[in-house]
RNA sequence: GGGCGGUUAGCUCAGCGGGAGAGCACCUGCCUUACAAGCAGGGGGUCACUGGUUCGAAUCCAGUAUCGCCCA
């Protein structure tokens, strides 16, 4: 088998996925006897493209979905893809606009087909992008909102809804988008700080003598004014209340009005009231009877209910001429700089108008409250916990939520109006006649609702719903959704307030949020500043499993990820050093290799200590890993595997051992050191595999192993019976003495090539006999030809001192020390050293301390203070007999 | 205006009541038969500030400054 010196990822990849797809590790299985685990993603847009955030969220599902299933579940994780009423419809216009024809041109039902076609055309490339990722989503249950399953589910729900009273029709102020055509949501209305101005404009009384000024950002709004309103407190507009003003330009009479909406403080304290353009005049103009009057088109141009020289210009175009009009006429009284926020389409980034309009709206009041309940007693976790503050927030204070949408490609609203009496029937299927009237003609609602109406069933519209399928009962509540704050108002909420209605139940136990993915910077990534990072180009230059090693890593909760290539490069590094370790392993396995099956680890009493401290480090691991993953700690999860890997597994094991695989060595210990190296890897490499699939599948099958893929086989669980704290102690004893011989090899520039002779005076017949008893591994790791006991004090002549816990170290070095050197050396440990202990010193002078302070704490700090008490009075005595 | 989060090594961040940590960067020396995408050693921090609680505070509380996000 080839084995390259340096990890390729690439091929490797595509090659393993289609293995899986093969085997359909993927699939749920719901007559499974396993427990269920169940997840739904949050679905992409068809328009999508991978971003990071992507990336982010699906590796993260992923990694809970492999860990899951390796842990015996029975694994649901299903995917699928959202229509995005308006983002998809624009797209299509675009293309249609570059065929020199109009949605208009072509009509509805052309129109729809052309959707279709595009989506089928181009509405799969982010699944393909997903499976780049590794990502294990159950592919054979992919859903998309606008399939009929999910188009029967959302007439089911709109239907219900109207039938449980929580559906109405109302003319009332939305958001509109004149660039879109439609409604929109408060969450689709962007605010952007924006330099506008504030006009002053003065309404002269109708009755004469004088007039009121009223304050305005958006004079053109003065042409639909029917009133103006005053604070019933203010003392300025004391007997006014009642009386008329004459409406500039127009010449309609309007009264003015007292309501205590009215802050006295802005502006003039009076303010002209446009109910039909504008959200707060709205509902001023309800409590106080003043009439609306709409005075634009759907696309934002003054309609023929303004004086005829305004008719048909654009509104900025009217402002411009309405602001001329007035200052000609005398009315402008001021104009001054105003910093305002104005509310941009999310879509298409034009400035939104409120506007009346007959809309569809669902009252969410019950929901919510229903929602907030379901969080407050527990039925559902958010990690991290603060996000539960934005949520009650946000329900606490929710507006009826405006569904329809005056857009052609998504759900229709089942509802059919009558053409002959205007009777409407909301149905879930068209009625043959009206049922007032008994005529024949039914139109069914132009309308088609907010793509979030859908999302929000996706959790159980996806597994069948409404029909009760063995799905929708095995998985219905989901284990958990993984998604972003930024959808937090727009999907997680609705998710909640529909399945609670409509389950009776939460549609998930718990919600993680990730953070935001940004630049190295910090920033947020966006196409206008150009910082935005692909991650399909990373996957190509650094490897699936890089990428997702390093999302994971630093996916710490309430955190954002400020993604830097150094970062990634490292952990690509890491998947080299993985691969290296591997092929170590392999390369020296000799015949068991061809043995295709996974070898038990040979009974304790046969082992070395460094094999019983590395199994013993492994179950550390295991049971860390385990910890971790259950709280949602990827990034500690990622850690404590590169830790292990490269600073224990690699460092310090494999150095280990190696003595052991030479020719010559005995041929059972041979046959041990290989075992225990392979059960590490192999271990190692499974609690790796939810965060690095395709390396470590890769690896797993080069090496001996019992079944088709990594993907399914058991996950290692902690087995406390390995854990060996004594030979931890021991060896930590190995690795000080080591790095002490390192350090002085290091600082004295001695060639590294160079064999040493170690001379020890050990302090304990323990720490004695793990040196003795270890010489062989000190010697290989420390290259040295000789490690030997000596009498105390260790040998005097020329030599280079070091004191580890529990041992004198010298060096002999003829010709080599420079005793001045050597002493300055020592010197600076003893300093170091000492600065330590002064602060345990002080505690334990410290009366309330040792009175107050915990037993085991104070043994603790007595404990490191006596020796580190006694290694700097060994320092200072190797000092003294320096001279 | 309300809410949430951040401020720890040059950079990016863990740690969140008991000896200041990681990765990268930096310095020194090494192509030691898995790996130079590597090995070994090393330097580097009044844990934003001010008070308080405590035997003990980077960690808890209050306030200040500052940066960022969300909602009005």
């Amino acid at each position: 088998m080839d084995f390259e010196r340096t990890f390729e990822p690439g091929a490797m990849e595509e090659r393993w996925y289609a293995h899986w797809l093969k085997l359909g590790v993927f699939t749920a299985r719901p007559d499974s006897p396993r427990p269920p685990f169940s997840m739904v993603i949050p679905p992409p847009n068809v328009t999508g493209r991978l971003h990071m955030g992507h990336a982010l969220n699906n590796t993260l599902q992923d990694i809970l979905a492999r860990w899951r299933r390796m842990k015996g579940d029975d694994v649901l994780w299903l995917p699928g893809t959202d229509h995005a009423g308006i983002a998809t419809q624009m797209v299509v216009d675009r293309q249609v606009a570059a065929e020199g024809l109009s949605r208009e041109a072509m009509g509805r039902a052309a129109f729809v087909e052309r959707v279709w076609k595009w989506r089928e055309e181009y509405g799969r490339v982010i699944i393909g992008q997903l499976k780049r990722l590794g990502c294990s989503c159950d592919w054979t249950r992919e859903r998309f909102t606008m399939d009929p399953g999910l188009s029967r589910a959302v007439r089911e729900a709109f239907v219900g809804l109207y039938e449980a009273g929580l559906v109405y029709r109302d003319k009332f102020i939305v958001n509109w988008c004149p660039r879109c055509r439609t409604a929109i949501s408060d969450l689709e209305v962007i605010p952007q700080e924006t330099h506008g101005h504030l006009y002053t404009l003065r309404y002269p009384f109708a009755a004469g003598g004088g007039g009121i000024e009223v304050a305005t950002t958006r004079p053109e709004t003065m042409l639909g004014d029917t009133g103006v309103a005053v604070h019933p407190d203010d003392q300025r507009y004391q007997g006014v209340v009642g009386r008329t003003v004459i409406l500039p330009l127009v010449g309609r009479e309007l009264p003015i009005v007292a309501d205590r909406f009215v802050e006295k403080d802005f502006g003039t304290g009076a303010v002209k009231i446009t109910p039909a353009h504008d959200a707060n005049d709205f509902e001023v103009a309800r409590r106080t009877g003043l009439p609306p009057l709409v005075v634009m088109d759907e696309q934002g141009r003054m309609n023929d209910d303004v004086p005829e020289k305004y008719r048909g210009l654009d509104r900025f175009e009217a402002r411009r001429v309405v602001i001329e009009d007035l200052k000609a006429g005398g009315y402008l009284v001021g104009v001054k700089e105003h910093l305002h926020n104005v509310g941009r389409c999310q879509r298409c980034n034009t400035v939104v108008e409120p506007y009346l309009s007959t809309q569809w709206f669902i009252r969410v009041k019950s929901l919510a409250e229903e929602a907030m309940r379901a969080v407050a007693d527990g039925r559902v976790r958010f990690v991290p916990p603060h996000w539960v503050n934005s949520y009650n927030e946000w329900m606490g204070k929710i507006h009826d939520w405006c569904v329809s949408r005056q857009l052609w490609w998504g759900h229709q609203i089942p509802a059919w109006h009558c053409t002959r009496c205007a009777e409407i029937h909301v149905a879930r299927s068209a009625p043959p006649v009206c049922r007032r009237c008994g005529g024949a003609a039914l139109r069914q609602d132009p309308d088609v609702l907010d793509t979030w109406f859908s999302s929000g069933l996706w959790p159980f519209s996806t597994l069948g719903w409404p029909d009760a399928t063995p799905e929708l009962r095995r998985y219905y509540p989901t284990t958990v959704l993984v998604t972003g704050f930024d959808i937090l108002f727009f999907w997680v909420c609705r998710m909640m307030m529909l399945g609670l209605h409509f389950m009776k139940e939460v549609p998930f136990r718990q919600v993680y949020i990730t953070g935001l993915v940004r630049d190295a910077e910090g920033q947020k990534m966006s196409k206008t500043r150009g910082n935005v990072v692909d991650p399909l180009d990373l996957i190509e230059r650094y490897g699936a499993d890089a990428l997702r090693f390093t999302l994971a890593a630093m996916a710490t909760p309430g955190s954002d990820l400020p993604l830097s290539e150094e970062r990634m490069v490292g952990y690509r590094a890491f998947a080299n050093k993985i691969w290296n370790a591997a092929r170590f392993v392999l390369l020296n396995l000799g015949d068991e290799t061809k043995a295709r099956t996974r070898p038990a680890l040979p009974p304790r009493p046969s082992l070395r200590l460094e094999d019983r401290w590395i199994v013993s480090r492994l179950q550390r691991l295991a049971a860390t890993v385990d910890e971790r993953m259950s709280e949602f700690r990827f990034d500690e999860t990622a850690n404590a595997l590169y830790q292990f890997l490269w600073h224990e597994y690699c460092d310090w094991y494999l150095e280990m051992a190696k003595p052991r695989l030479l020719p010559g060595s005995p041929p059972e210990e041979t046959a041990r050191a290989r075992a225990v190296l392979q059960h590490v890897l192999d271990a190692v490499l499974r609690l790796l595999h939810p965060v690095m699939p395709f390396l470590t599948e890769d690896l797993w099958q080069r090496l001996p192993h019992d079944g088709e893929t990594i993907a399914l086989s058991p996950y290692p669980a902690h087995d406390p019976a390995w854990v060996d704290e004594s030979a931890e102690r021991e060896v930590e004893t190995l690795m000080e003495v080591v790095v002490k011989v390192r350090n002085i090899r290091a600082e004295l520039n001695i060639d590294p090539g160079r064999r040493l002779s170690l001379r020890y005076v050990a302090r304990s017949p323990g720490t004695r006999a793990t040196i003795a008893g270890n010489a062989a591994v000190i010697a290989t790791l420390a290259r040295l030809e000789s490690v030997e006991e000596s009498a105390s004090p260790p040998a005097s002549g020329p030599a280079a001192r070091a004191v580890a816990p529990g041992v004198d170290l010298a060096v002999p070095l003829a010709g080599v020390i420079d005793i001045e050197a050597e002493k300055r050396r020592l010197l600076r440990e003893i300093d170091k050293l000492s600065k330590e202990s002064e602060t345990h010193a002080r505690k334990l002078q410290n009366a309330d301390f040792m009175s107050k302070a915990r037993p085991e704490v104070v043994d603790k700090s007595r404990r490191i203070h006596q020796e580190l008490v006694e290694r700097i009075g060994r320092l200072s005595h190797t000092v003294e007999s320096l001279g």
